[in-house]
DNA sequence: CTGAAAGCGCTTACAG
DNA sequence: CTGAAAGCGCTTACAG
């Protein structure tokens, strides 16, 4: 078990180190027997090559960075982040890739890590979980290292790199016409932080389905939350008095804190207002009924991000690809129908 | 911008490339003229190392991995993750080491991570989450391959592999004796998994807080859960026919579950049953009450397990170091106190 | 304090 | 199919 080198390898095996190199990397090329017998003797041996050689020779370290900014540290407890992480993992260990985990919690880290990222010789390439104007500067600063890189999240300015995203704006458009399906006329929502692509995009599908569908678009039904729990909390504390039929909450999370908010005041879902929410997360913390949501495929996001940087790596950067997986409507039991006057005409 | 070697650099500077090394390296004897002129050229050219070169001539390689078992990876959507993360990626910044993640959500995941972790040239060291039967096979594989590690969380075997803990034991007691200082008598329990040690030591936390209160120990009254929210409320739904005056639950997690159960039942906390968590994660699904509970310095734990790492790596990795964290009772107001007659008197 | 040189352990044209 | 050799870009005794 001592440290073994590709020599001696060789040296045992009765053949040169090229030959040996040539068997760990599956070049076409080798007769049968030599391969033979040098896998035997690197099966014997327990020989595994040096990382750093490898990666020294032939100028590819099989290591992506995957880069979470300060701004997304705030949410980083989502659970929208371990299933994210699971497929970026799933596929970083199907391809025989090695992940590198770039955590933000502060302006300060963030310059550390940018020191640290164009580093010849250590990534070959780069995932930044972005959409978010708080992100504009580390995404340019990011294009500008020239380090092959997907986005995963669409950025605000989608021409200048690749990206992999969740089409948001359908996601938020099939929720709203379920709503509407269903007899909804005046339908609320509690957006995302509209500094982000994902907080924008819901809402316009939003906007869609209403417009497609000739529903008047009342401004005091919408209000902005930030994704999070007492965001969504807030929001709907505002929108109850607004006498919404139904709430289209742009995340899960939201929903929760939006319910929380609706049991304050006595009112159910979805006897009194229905809701939709989105993301699709596992929701243990209701009792009285299942939310209906949008589910997002985020592990699948994970590894078409992970497939994506790999194959721009082995076949250049350019031209930029964009990648938009589809979410779909989930239905359980919060929406119930409509029955107010209106409709039951 | 282009790949500028330490040749060049050394040329531009006018001195040999072993003095730019040097002072790259911040090694003592360099003349302040030499270094100046070297830092001049660096910061105009905007220079950075070849990190391969590095790691393979130094045989350093300022990489350590993260391993996340398998039956790790179920609960990786807990809370306590995101800010072990926090902790470990902050102290990677600071100490300018990179962190390679490794999450196995299968067998065949693990299989494939271990073939990477003892690569020569990658990783220095090692850290494991730990503290799980499920894991005793990964840390002990990971023990036979020599590389410098710290297990995160009380391993099963302790006398083999350094590691951070938080004193659990301490942890439990604490709690359970704020709950006998508050005037209960009939206080329950919902362990952790009693395969992991976080499980098996908050429980003697609690066992231990009883005996020395010489409060009788009714088996009826523990109920194992498995640090998930349906395993909370599983557990407390066969709690509540024993009639506990209080219970421990051994995470927030679980407590949350816990509440679900007793509101299907129309009891209230604490008034029906006191209630003490532990982690203390950011609570904000409950709008009655806030949660007592035991804070576990989780992103200290995840800075201590790097520090220690590190000094390992430096140092020589025997002997093995244990260090363990103090938790502390947090008083908020999910206990009140109790009011039965036999206390009354 | 500084430079020349060996060496870290691979990959990969180049010849044959 | 296979080997000798150059080269990847650093670090680090060794001399001076």
């Amino acid at each position: 078990m001592s440290h073994l080198t590709l020599e001696d390898i060789a040296k045992r095996a009765g053949v040169s180190r090229s030959t040996v190199s040539r068997v760990i990397n599956n070049h076409p090329s080798i007769s049968d027997s030599a391969k033979e017998r040098v896998l035997e003797v690197i099966n014997v041996t327990g020989y595994q090559p040096n990382a750093a050689a490898r990666t020294l020779a032939s100028q590819r370290s099989h290591i992506i960075g995957l880069v979470l900014p300060h701004s997304a540290s705030a949410l980083f407890a989502d659970p929208y982040y371990p299933y994210l992480l699971k497929g970026i993992t799933r596929a970083c260990n199907a391809l025989d890739f090695t992940l590198a985990f770039f955590l933000a919690s502060s302006r300060e880290d963030e310059e550390q890590i940018f020191s640290r990222i164009p580093n010849r010789g250590l990534l070959d390439g780069v995932l930044v979980q972005s959409g978010h104007h708080g992100h504009l500067e580390i995404v340019d600063r990011l294009i500008e290292t020239q380090i092959p890189q997907v986005v995963v999240g669409r950025p605000f300015f989608p021409e200048t790199v690749s990206f992999v995203d969740v089409d948001n704006v359908a996601g938020g458009k099939v929720a709203v016409e379920h709503l509407i399906r269903l007899g909804y006329r005046r339908i609320g929502m509690i957006t995302g932080p509209l500094q982000s692509t994902a907080g924008i995009d819901r809402q316009n599908g939003y906007l869609q389905a209403l417009e497609e569908h000739n529903l008047p678009f009342d401004p005091a039904l919408v209000v902005e939350g930030d994704f999070t729990d007492p965001g969504g909390y807030q929001a709907m504390q505002r929108l109850i008095p607004q006498k919404p039929e139904a709430v289209f909450a742009a995340s899960d999370v939201m929903a929760i804190g939006a319910i929380r908010a609706m049991k304050e005041q006595d009112l159910c879902v979805p006897e009194d207002i229905a809701l939709v929410g989105f993301d699709d997360i596992p929701l243990t913390t209701l009792t009285n009924f299942q939310l209906t949501t949008v589910h997002q495929p985020v592990v699948e996001l994970g590894v078409r991000a992970v497939e994506l940087l790999i194959d721009l790596i082995r076949n250049g950067t350019e031209p930029h690809r964009h990648e938009i997986l589809m979410p779909e409507l989930v239905v359980r039991s919060s929406c119930g129908y409509c029955v107010t006057k209106e409709n039951q005409l």
